[in-house]
DNA sequence: GTAGTTTTGTAATGATCGATACAAAACTAC
DNA sequence: GTAGTTTTGTATCGATCATTACAAAACTAC
């Protein structure tokens, strides 16, 4: 009934969260867009709507793959101090690997505009509700178990968890100290 | 011998430094500083060079200031246990307390740009690096005088601590549960 | 084939970006 | 006073910003 497009929708999303993740909202323009996306502006416009609704949809489709990752990582039948010290060391990993040294594109947008924009506040408080919530299942899965002593407050635990997952990424974006950064997690666990 | 300047260079910089804090670097326009510094755009490229150079120097003398307010309380004559949940729940009280949500500005400034400007890489470097040395030689002190465990890496739990520092200013620009972070307190200082 | 629909490419919109040219203004030294 | 120096205010530079008008192009339905 009308003429195609003849690019795909979610790799062009795809590529727009890798921009906006490197440079920032403020830091991307349009044509930084358009360029990597290989589309012009108007088929941006016409698809995603504006710069600011492409950055928001951007952002929810890379904590989609970061919370689909960190179930997964729960669900598997290991010790619980062993699934955090996995989802901690792979946190560090990534950073480091990351030839472009983007660290967290939320701790990055929330460090930018989550003073500035209330639905980017809102998706942030929303992102640290869920990851938290998933964190105090997990270590109330390890207090049934005998691993993890049950006078400890699951929910204060996993606040301190999500404090350390936060700061982790900050960190290996400026330091490169593998074996140190992962030295620092036995400390971590040491609190659990 | 000359004109003289009519407003004051230092509080000039304060005022930038609130600026680019509150905006970041991107985030911030010429226009957006002159306004707010009270000057014209030439006096401002006269006094503090390119819109570049002006956030350099509104970045250090913040780490300047930061460093000095953490040397002064580990000077304190207090358990150095008790030190450390001093600085932690100052930060988080300050993150809190502060109007804009600003959170830290080196934490924004590495997360906006340290891995595209080398010149900042460096000052987060550096930074790191400062900041982790005050914490080891706090917590030396605090195995000289038998608070804290010999066997401990002192250097590991600077870094450790390091991490929290960071982690907790990513947080609390978007917690506002004052009880819950300090909270999270206790389950830090246990790990040391 | 043609009519109808949507995407595409080009080109341009006004606004704002960082940075400066230039001259009037305000001071010191003499 | 005058000469010399630096800051100030105004006005503007070309470049880029996010966004869109418009028409040619490419498809489907019939």
């Amino acid at each position: 009934m009308a003429r195609p497009k003849k690019f795909d929708e979610a790799a062009g999303l795809q590529k727009a969260m890798n921009v906006f993740w490197k440079k920032g909202y403020a830091g991307t323009s349009i044509s930084d867009l358009t360029t990597s996306m290989e589309i012009n502006a108007p088929s941006l416009y016409a698809t995603y709507g504006d710069k600011h609704k492409l950055f928001v949809s951007a952002l929810q489709t890379y904590l989609q793959s970061q919370h689909e990752w960190m179930r997964q990582a729960v669900l598997e039948q290991k010790p619980v101090r062993e699934i955090i010290r996995y989802l901690l060391a792979t946190l560090i990993d990534a950073t480091l690997e990351d030839p472009e040294r983007r660290g967290c594109f939320m701790v990055n947008t929330i460090t930018e505009m989550a003073n500035q924009d209330t639905q980017v506040f809102r998706i942030a408080a929303d992102n640290e509700h869920q990851i938290r919530s998933i964190l105090a299942d997990l270590i109330r899965k390890g207090q049934t178990s005998g691993e993890i002593a049950s006078e400890k407050d699951a929910e204060i635990l996993a606040s301190f968890l999500f404090i350390n997952f936060m700061g982790i990424r900050v960190i290996a974006a400026t330091n490169s100290d593998k074996k140190h950064l992962h030295s620092a997690l036995d400390a971590i666990l040491s609190a659990i």
